[in-house]
DNA sequence: TGACAAGTTGTACAAATGTACGATATGCTG
DNA sequence: CAGCATATCGTACATTTGTACAACTTGTCA
């Protein structure tokens, strides 16, 4: 399964490649439209970010009528796999701990998730 | 508490702000001691990046004989906060608990971490 | 079938990023 | 006090990133 080193995945580009994921695939509009109001980008910037991911690897596309549907050509969990473990080391050297608690901590995650992640964890070391 | 906005840290300067946190004050010499030794990269560069974060409002510095001693300027929560705030959002489109459940699948979380954030939620909503 | 709307392509460009060299300044030691 | 070892400073520079326009292309509908 020789895991090749893809490019790096700039910020803006993670979240593009995050809405195809959501979408399965996904034409430049669909993206635009799934992006939050906030985010002041026009089309032209998501089609660019959508070209280069491409260019990247990242993702494939092919074509309905004259549009492109871009669909991703790694899975996501790679993907996710190596973003998370760069974040962990650059900001906690590594240390998952931290992260997990500051989650914790910012009320974003409540009893039930936690239940839900003994549950995980139990299993997986079964 | 006008939590005005710093201009972002790059990934490089997020590395080295980091092992500054760590060590709470550093000079560019000690900062290069503790990064890791895969890291490959030269005194001068760790130099710009220490002035970088300078420059951008996250480290100050005196100085100890002819060296300049880092520290941070803000505390290293309110970065972190952002960080990771952000990272969520691009990543995880802001929902924190794919994250958390990566970080428990990866077997880098245990059991005994989970009790202590359990009873971390059950304090922080007492 | 002809034109319009919606796409794509080529290209641009300033700013940020990662990396580092050479020159200069300065504590300290003999 | 001379000079070495060690710092900093000024600067550079190729890439990557974020953002986007203008021009060209092509389904589609009247």
């Amino acid at each position: 399964m020789a895991r090749r080193r893809l490019p790096a995945v700039s910020p803006a580009e993670t979240e593009i490649l995050r809405i195809v994921w959501q979408l399965n695939k996904a034409t430049v509009q669909k993206v635009c439209d799934r992006l939050p109001a906030k985010r002041k980008i026009t089309y032209a910037t998501v089609q660019t970010l959508l070209r280069r991911l491409e260019k990247k690897g990242y993702l494939k596309h092919n074509t309905d009528g004259k549009a492109h549907v871009f669909f991703p050509a790694v899975s996501s969990r790679d993907v996710i796999k190596r973003t998370v473990g760069d974040f962990l080391d650059r900001l906690f050297g590594g240390d998952p701990v931290p992260l997990m608690q500051y989650l914790a901590e910012h009320g974003k995650i409540d009893d039930g998730d936690i239940e839900n992640l003994k549950k995980l964890i139990s299993k997986n070391k079964q």
